[in-house]
DNA sequence: TTCTCCATGTAAGTAGTTACATGATTGG
DNA sequence: CCAATCATGTAACTACTTACATGGAGAA
């Protein structure tokens, strides 16, 4: 019977850090002390490109702190439990070599909106037009929302642009869609008059 | 031994379509012909807002033809297999009543770029201007191809705007991005400067 | 004959969401 | 006292990617 072939002990060295990783430990580098803070702080600053739920925030806690990046205590709030949190230096450490690591930074987009308008060809040209202009509308509602929020920003203190540049980029995306809506919906309404007018 | 329970014949009604399964339903309506056209029909038209592999099709493929929104038969090519495709008027029906439903319209960004970017003061700020300077050389490439695709685009004929649609928003995405990077880059080296100053 | 493209599928693993589960505190 | 918010976690499921697997056709 063949000795079963030699394997080295499987050096349980710790597995690569993922995305959201990274954003767990850099908001507890940037002063989110518990796993509720690193949401909301998430939420309030790059959920635009970068969203994260809780459901993944907790178990990302536990790999960070098992890898010695964070450390974590229990520091109940009267009786309701609560888990605080702090980087450590070889958490710094970590977030800095990824920071300044030559990786590729892949770029991805979901928006069933444009998909939907990329069939639009398949409907009537009454329905396309509707179709774009609800495109169009939930697009403008996005850019005033976000001019609110940055009108309202300026009227406060803090000018970095880290926290603003959430806020221009969503603002130049969606009206680069008003402008695409826009033209489609020309074209349509074009193709649409012309057809009336054949009909006379 | 007590007779098993009761169970009514789960009545497969069948579960509604994930939007990955409308985009191979609208590809096929378009004229794709086979799971491996629909993989390039995506590679060149909408991958830049709703990318699928192909190891999505052919699952889905199976799925729509359950569901009697395709037909598939057997063509094999020489010996080569091949499976090709029609859709079918109900599928035809289903792809219009999603296209004029009123479903939200959810819209989500994943970029590792705009994520470190916004941790770089984590950075000393040479480092923090290299990031920055990286993310911004990023966006110049992407910028540079679209526009040529662009211009080649206009040197050949067709102008429908569905097929330009991802290439505009492509290219107003990137160049607000170099936006944000030049102005965290004049920052930076604002900064910068007066510490040097300072040094002094 | 060798390379690229055509062509279809499955398996295993990773990542992510939604729902389930629980309960305390604070402010109106 | 009731609603909103604080706070943490798990389970089940869905979606997606990467790797595995195979092999023919056509061109250089």
């Amino acid at each position: 019977m063949p000795r079963p072939p030699f394997r080295p002990e499987p050096r349980e060295t710790d597995p690569p850090l993922s995305t959201t990783d990274y954003v767990v430990l850099g908001m507890t580098s940037l002063g989110a002390r518990s796993g509720y803070e690193i949401r909301q702080a998430v939420e309030l600053s790059i959920r635009f490109f970068w969203n994260i739920s809780h459901a993944q925030i907790y178990p990302s806690l536990q790999r960070l702190e098992a890898a010695g990046l964070i450390r974590g205590w229990d520091e109940p709030h009267g009786r309701r439990p609560r888990r605080l949190l702090e980087v450590t230096e070889a958490g710094q450490q970590v977030l800095r070599t990824w920071l300044t690591s030559e990786e590729a930074m892949p770029f991805e987009l979901r928006d069933i909106a444009l998909v939907r308008l990329y069939f639009a060809d398949r409907l009537e040209k009454e329905d396309a037009l509707s179709l774009a202009a609800a495109v169009r509308e939930r697009s403008q509602e996005r850019v005033d929302t976000l001019r609110k929020i940055e009108s309202d920003y300026h009227l406060s203190q803090d000018p970095a642009s880290s926290s603003t540049l959430t806020l221009r980029l969503g603002i130049a995306f969606h009206e680069a869609m008003i402008t695409v809506c826009d033209e489609y919906e020309d074209e349509q309404r074009a193709a649409l008059a012309w057809r009336l007018e054949q009909a006379d």
